[in-house]
RNA sequence: GGGGGAGUGGCGAAAUGGCAGACGCGCAUGCCUUAGGAGCAUGUGCCUUAACAGGCGUGUGGGUUCGAAUCCCACCUUCCCCA
């Protein structure tokens, strides 16, 4: 064998004397990327004759600075499965851009005295030429920059038609704010009560703001039917959106506010005849006029400090509830009871009514509230053989009715529904649904942003830019404060305008959108990229949307997936789109970690650029998608990498054979043994690359690497089986390590390129053997193997089995009470002690 | 407090009712080289044994089944989401 001597002998890992033909990555990956892109292999289409359209997107990184590790983690997945359709037959749109806006370009401003823009576009620059380095198939015609004034125009564009459609509007609220970035902030960018970008504990502050109204869309966006997505991020939505059906009723205060009531609502109106007080939130406009002169003191100071804390303080169960009493009652319409209205802060004026109804008996947080202030806990929904005697904790499962006058014997899901029927009837409240769900915020008190295209007359009032107008740009150079403050409010050539309808002097709105505008819709922008006068061309949206396969991280679940989702159907129903959902399956990739902790640039650092000068990019890409399951992660460790690195050698090695030395026919056994390992490579390779399990893919292929260095070696098979495994196995590696099955294909003679050909097919019937190695149990426990023929009966097989030496010994001396047969696995013989 | 993942060799992991540990790292022995992350072969869950063979083994305890990492119940640990 002397071509494989040849090449063993030299590959010794010596850096100098090339003389030997090695695989240095560094001398092909360059190479091909730049052919790929001038020959444009990845540009899309928008039709191609007989193949089907398929858009599979990643979602695009924000540009800060480098690609890191994780980011190699997931648009290397991403890359290989689009590869992999492309070789499936389809024609793939497979695009990429930058979620260029944001708060970190500011803060380096504000830091380092960079220009947000500058600093931008010098960070898109590198990232582009780190993607190029990951061989990433990109159609890159199709890049979009979410930062350039051609692409935000259209955030403007889409704010004024919602504008238009009452899907958007400006409101005075209590609202999330985040000292450290400067900002509001939406409810879903707040996360354990602190910023969800930058970890501040969130306070509350009461200013008018801008608002989308994706809460019109809750029951809607409740519906997940036709999308393959994963159970978890469906449920996180669903829990998001939080739909919960009740009553909302009434608790008259006339006798201590003329003509006031006090709202409540609750899901388990079956206990309304157990209410002994009722809770307002300290910020329930109802708590000046109800409290009464000799409690004046107490409350307000219990309001002051209630101001101060968090929501997650107030409503933490681990703390204490505490209350103090307004001095006013009012009235249950159901039993005409006069009950004491309390101010509590675990009550927030955010959620429902901002007042609830006191019911000890049946709500764990009342009880707890009741014992500690001494008030009645009556209970009207009686556990199962209650015998009248006082709880232990609150009773909240359902229950049969008693003290509760004409109810009681109902059960409480009957109760439910009279008691709910009684105050309806009777005008004290009505059936109601709430969501946890809040409009979306969008303003945010930031530059570097899409300005929203508002101005502000003494005159007209709140007027927007008229669409010929647009884009609204942003300013060029500005001065950025210490301080945080937005440099656009400072700004007088920015700030003063005038007003489109009287042409008089008029200040523009000063607040930027929210980023996730931009990937609300952005997907439609890689379909039809350069559209002209219009966001996009709807042919070319037409052509690839909805998207078919989205790949991203679950961090976006009720953030990103869910706001697109309603940017959608506000499309749809604008008539911009004709389909209801954005992202018809969704994989989320897992968490890549180091050590076990998050990778990060200052405390746990792990730049690529060092790998893949090192290793090449080949062998990153398939050493990262073999680390593990791609949806669930992995860790990061230096020293496994060199197992993908031997791998990648060995193909080098073996598809660079002399195949002289095999003759024109092969030996029958081992050509077939051959084909059959072909065969049921590709088998298992389809269908693992199809579910994103990269991992098990690549397994695949390196028993298929040593099953053909085998039979090369061997030399029984002919040339041409040979060669024919080596194609599999190059086109197989094509989607997983791109440069070095490009080079190989090149050089055993095949046409340009590899990842324009089809991932090879098998046929089913040559991924089986004709004998079988069946497990014999007795018992349950193993205890020996037998070969017999593929296609042996049960009696046969049964017979086999027993004839095994080693279960003929544990058979001695027994009586046989059962036999099972699995074909082609095992035979299991159940036995007892002979008497 | 609620909801959802996950727990398998020294390590990353396979196997979703049928031979646990595929594939890879690491390690050991040998070969070839010897230039300092090269290559090849063999072995590698734990325990008993010279060997044949046997026992134990997928977080813990129970259950279903001829058979359980896999299904069911309870618990422990841990991660994520929500309060």
């Amino acid at each position: 064998m002397t071509t494989t001597g040849k090449s063993r002998s030299g590959s010794d890992g010596g850096k100098s004397g090339n003389d030997y033909n090695r695989y240095t990555p560094a001398d092909i990956e360059k190479k091909w990327q730049v052919k790929w892109e001038k020959d444009g292999i990845y540009n899309a289409a928008d039709h191609v004759e007989g193949k089907e359209n398929y858009f599979s997107l990643v979602m695009f990184p924000y540009p800060s600075g480098d690609i890191h590790m994780g980011h190699w983690f997931q648009y290397s997945g991403s890359d290989a499965y689009a590869r992999f359709k492309r070789m499936q037959g389809y024609n793939v749109l497979h695009p990429q851009g930058f979620d260029s806006f944001g708060l970190p370009a500011e803060n380096a401003a504000i830091e380092r005295g960079e220009d947000p823009r500058e600093w931008t576009y010098l960070n898109i620059e590198n990232s582009r030429r780190q993607f190029r380095e990951m061989g990433a198939s990109y159609d890159w015609t199709r890049e979009l920059v979410s930062s350039d004034p051609e692409y935000y125009k259209w955030n403007q564009y889409f704010f004024l038609q919602f504008l238009k459609n009452g899907l958007a509007y400006r409101k005075n609220g209590q609202v999330n704010w985040c000292p450290n970035d400067q900002t509001t902030l939406a409810n879903e960018q707040v996360k354990d009560g602190v910023c969800e970008r930058c970890g501040t504990t969130v306070t509350k502050r009461l200013m008018p703001q801008w608002y989308f109204a994706i809460t019109k869309y809750a029951d809607e966006l409740l519906d997940f039917g036709g999308l393959d997505w994963p159970e978890k991020i469906k449920t996180m939505q669903r829990n998001w959106i939080g739909r919960s059906t009740g009553t909302t009723i009434g608790f008259d205060v006339s006798e201590f506010a003329a003509g006031e009531q006090i709202d409540t609502f609750t899901t388990r109106i079956d206990t309304v005849y157990g209410v002994t007080f009722v809770v307002l939130a300290p910020e329930h406009p109802l708590v000046e006029k109800l409290t009464q002169p000799a409690q004046k003191a107490a409350v307000e100071g219990y309001v002051e400090n209630a101001a101060r804390e968090t929501e997650i303080e107030r409503t933490s169960t681990e703390r204490e509830k505490t209350g103090v009493e307004t001095g006013a009652y009012c009235i249950n319409p159901l039993n005409g009871e006069r009950v004491p209205v309390l101010v509590g802060d675990y009550v927030l004026a955010t959620y429902g009514t901002g007042a609830v109804m006191g019911v000890p008996a049946h709500d764990q947080r009342d009880f707890i509230f009741a014992k500690k202030y001494d008030l009645e806990i009556r209970v009207v929904v009686a556990p199962p053989n209650w015998d009248g005697g006082e709880l232990e904790e609150a009773w909240i499962p359902a229950g049969t009715q008693v003290n509760s006058g004409e109810f009681d014997g109902m059960s409480s899901k009957e109760g439910i529904e009279a008691i709910a029927n009684k105050i309806e009837a009777n005008k004290w409240g009505e059936r109601t649904i709430t969501y946890h769900l809040r409009d979306w915020l969008i303003s945010r008190q930031r530059f570097w942003g899409t300005p929203i295209p508002i101005v502000y007359c003494d005159d007209c009032g709140t007027v927007p830019v008229p669409e010929n107008f647009l884009p609204v740009l942003l300013p060029e150079s500005l001065k950025f404060e210490a301080d945080g403050k937005s440099p656009l409010a400072m700004d007088p050539n920015f700030l003063n305008a005038t007003c489109p309808d009287c042409g008089k002097a008029a200040k523009r709105e000063t607040d930027t959108l929210d980023t996730f505008v931009c990937s609300s819709w952005y997907h439609l922008r890689f379909a039809s990229p350069h559209p002209g006068e219009d966001p996009f061309d709807d042919e070319q949206v037409r052509a690839w949307a909805p998207v078919a396969a989205y790949q991203g991280g679950a961090e976006h679940a009720v953030m990103h997936l869910l706001y697109s989702r309603f940017f959608n159907k506000a499309l749809r129903d604008l008539g911009y789109v004709d389909f209801d959902e954005p992202y018809t399956k969704l994989t989320n990739q897992g968490m890549l970690t180091k050590d076990g902790g998050k990778i990060s640039k200052r405390s746990n650092p792990l730049p690529p650029d060092p790998v893949v000068e090192r290793h090449g990019a080949d062998t990153l890409r398939c050493y990262l998608m073999f680390l593990g399951p791609w949806d669930q992660g992995g860790d990061w460790s230096d020293s496994g990498i060199n197992g993908i690195t031997r791998w990648l050698r060995r193909i080098w090695d073996v598809a660079q054979r002399d195949e002289s030395s095999l003759g024109s026919t092969g030996d029958e056994t081992a050509e077939r043994d051959l084909a059959r390992a072909a065969h049921s490579t590709t088998q298992r390779v389809l269908a693992d690359m199809d579910a994103f399990k990269f991992n098990t893919s690549i397994a695949a292929l390196m028993e298929f690497t040593t099953a053909l260095i085998r039979s090369y070696d061997a030399g029984k098979v002919s040339a041409s089986a040979w060669r024919e495994g080596v194609d599999r196995l190059l086109l197989h590696t094509a989607p997983l390590a791109p440069h070095i099955a490009e080079e190989l294909w090149e050089r055993s003679g095949h046409s340009y390129s590899i990842h324009l050909e089809l991932s090879p097919k098998f046929d089913e019937s040559l991924t089986v053997t004709d004998t079988v190695t069946l497990a014999v149990q007795v018992q349950g426990k193993l205890r020996d193997q037998v070969e017999v023929a593929a296609d042996i009966d049960e009696a046969g097989a049964i017979a086999a089995a027993k004839s095994a030496e080693n279960v003929a010994r544990h058979l001695d001396g027994m009586t046989i009470v059962k036999e099972i047969y699995v074909p082609g696995r095992l035979v299991n013989i159940v036995v007892r002690p002979a008497n």
